[in-house]
DNA sequence: GTGATCTGAGAAAAGCTTTTACCAATCCTT
DNA sequence: AAGGATTGGTAAAAGCTTTTCTCAGATCAC
């Protein structure tokens, strides 16, 4: 402690906090000292105290950490300046697992915590409604009167369509993941309200393999092809550029092709590079985070769903325009 | 407090916690009263009591959580029966930053931390070496006299390339990453070693086009093509795949691809799906999460390098047997 | 010079749990 | 039936900070 190596103990805690009165060279002495030391305050002692640990629990479903990793990321970001780690539970869709980390964050007296997941639509298998401490929802459903942050589909949506309108496509077709996702149904929405009826929309599941055999379905038709593919994600786009190529269809020439997501392992590693529609997730996490913190400290916050704009991010694969990046 | 609402205050805790004596139907009332009242102990007072956090940090520059996500799943997966949480803190190869979460950490009393990369002769930019709480390191360098958790890939790419040979392919080429990567200078050892020399190792970076580019270099050289490609990760497998599609060649009838890493976004999306080695990182992240609990409670733990064994997982891109998944 | 005001610093309490020490009241032994 | 052992339970200390209270000495006013 650093009171020994100085002089009191009460002293040492008015001087390292700049409170109490005290000589100013006294004040010194002991920051000097303690700096000297390497002395640290006990964060455990501290909390228990103050009621408040600088600590906060993010809790998903999402196993391959392809939504989590960047809300995550804006977490930490945005509150590491404030001294709060997180602690990052993995719940398997295990109700009896995603139970035991919330008594364990619960007993280690978290300040709030954040619940994530893969879908917009789909609920933690966890009541987290009435825990003492806050809680807010990060892309996925969140319970009445909560705070909820979510990406604006509907509106990314618009922007990959609106910009192949823009580059001067008019047989955009859809093919997309599984109707009953909200999000799918968002998107698809905002693309029949862009781009008209002209072209179906096809459903079916989040695989390159979807992708290519939509492709497939779309080519076999009689009459004429569409010069552009709004896909439902990444993945999705990538096998219908892979299968475009394997008929010989260009890519942008002939057909500008567009995603979701922004994943980049699978968006920049395709040829070309897919223009896509990011749903800044970091930025999410980052006022998750920022919400939360303020919540555990008292101040007001207006619950509610807060849709938080995409972003689209230009590549090769539309053609139209020199990439930004 | 439960006390209150039963008898007394020490009296509670040694009931709960079955200790000191106390007749029995005393204790059965207070442990139902608790119960009943859903009292949990303050995490935060016994640890200050017990020197005892119950809580451990994981250090990681793996921004993409390609490694640290399995890593991460086999350490709260062999730890949630301990009572342990995990403090995820990712630091972006920024040295400042991450002293800051070490601090943070340490300032919180955790039990111990686990460091871990996406390069297994790499440190991470923060010295770990003289803390006063133990370190194990997992998937990346170590200090001296430290517990280090790595993937044996020298035995991963015998078994890939014996593999290989097994099933009779007998002109294996090599594509790999860069050669200043200790893990690809292993495997390529590893691949002379069981394949001999007659093909060449061709070194490259990380990427599906430089499988592209690979297999163009193979197939444009005369005399005789390679009858299987061992890749040094699944990306380069990928590519190599992709590349040998569009020249008609048909994997695996003509040409075996095996990969490296089970990077399950890249190798079961592959068509065919890639045959690959995977280096078992959630089990090694289970391994790290027992030692450093062993280490915080003092039980001995031998310093050193322990490899661990990768997995051979056989799907449809080379052929010669049923897949096993 | 004396009472009032300040000032600097220490003492003590609180926060919650566990552990050790302790004290009555039983029980057993002979 | 009395002394010792056992039993059932409480009181208190410790762990580390922060905050409030207190107090001795110095300063100031008149």
């Amino acid at each position: 402690m650093a009171a020994a190596a100085a002089v009191s103990i009460s002293t040492a805690s008015k001087a390292l906090n700049d409170t109490g009165r005290m000589g100013s060279e006294t004040r010194e002495r002991v920051k000097r000292i303690a700096a000297e030391i390497g002395y640290r305050p006990n964060a455990l002692a501290r909390g228990l105290l103050s009621k408040r640990s600088f600590t906060i629990g993010l809790l998903t479903n999402d196993t391959y950490g392809r939504f989590t990793l960047p809300v995550m990321a804006g977490i930490s970001d945005a509150l590491v300046d404030h001294g709060v780690s997180v602690f990052l539970c993995a719940i398997e869709d295990d109700p009896a697992l995603a139970q035991i980390h919330v008594d364990a964050m619960l007993d280690k007296q978290v300040d709030g915590i954040i619940a994530t997941g893969k879908r917009l639509d789909r609920r933690l298998p966890v009541d987290l409604s009435n825990l003492h401490v806050p809680v807010v929802y990060a892309f996925t459903e969140g319970t009445q009167n909560s705070v909820t942050f979510r990406s604006d589909d509907e509106q990314g949506a618009r922007l990959a369509v609106e910009w192949l309108v823009k580059i001067g496509r008019r047989r955009i077709a859809h093919i997309t993941g599984p109707e009953d996702f909200f999000s799918v149904r968002e998107r698809a929405g905002a693309y029949h309200e862009v781009a008209g009826h002209r072209e179906p929309v096809l459903y079916g599941v989040w695989s390159e393999s979807w992708g290519h055999d939509a492709v497939e379905q779309l080519w076999k038709r009689s009459g004429e092809k569409p010069d552009a593919l709004f896909c439902g994600n990444d993945q999705i786009a990538r096998g219908a550029v892979d299968a475009l190529r394997e008929r010989g269809v260009k890519v942008p020439h002939d057909v500008s092709v567009i995603g979701f997501d922004n994943w980049e392992i699978v968006a920049a590693q395709t040829r070309p590079p897919l223009t896509t529609v990011d749903m800044e997730l970091k930025e999410l996490g980052r006022q998750a985070g920022l919400t939360v913190l303020a919540l555990a400290e008292g101040r007001p916050v207006e619950p509610g769903v807060r849709k938080l704009p995409c972003r689209l991010i230009v590549r090769q694969s539309c053609g139209g325009e020199a990439p930004k990046e």
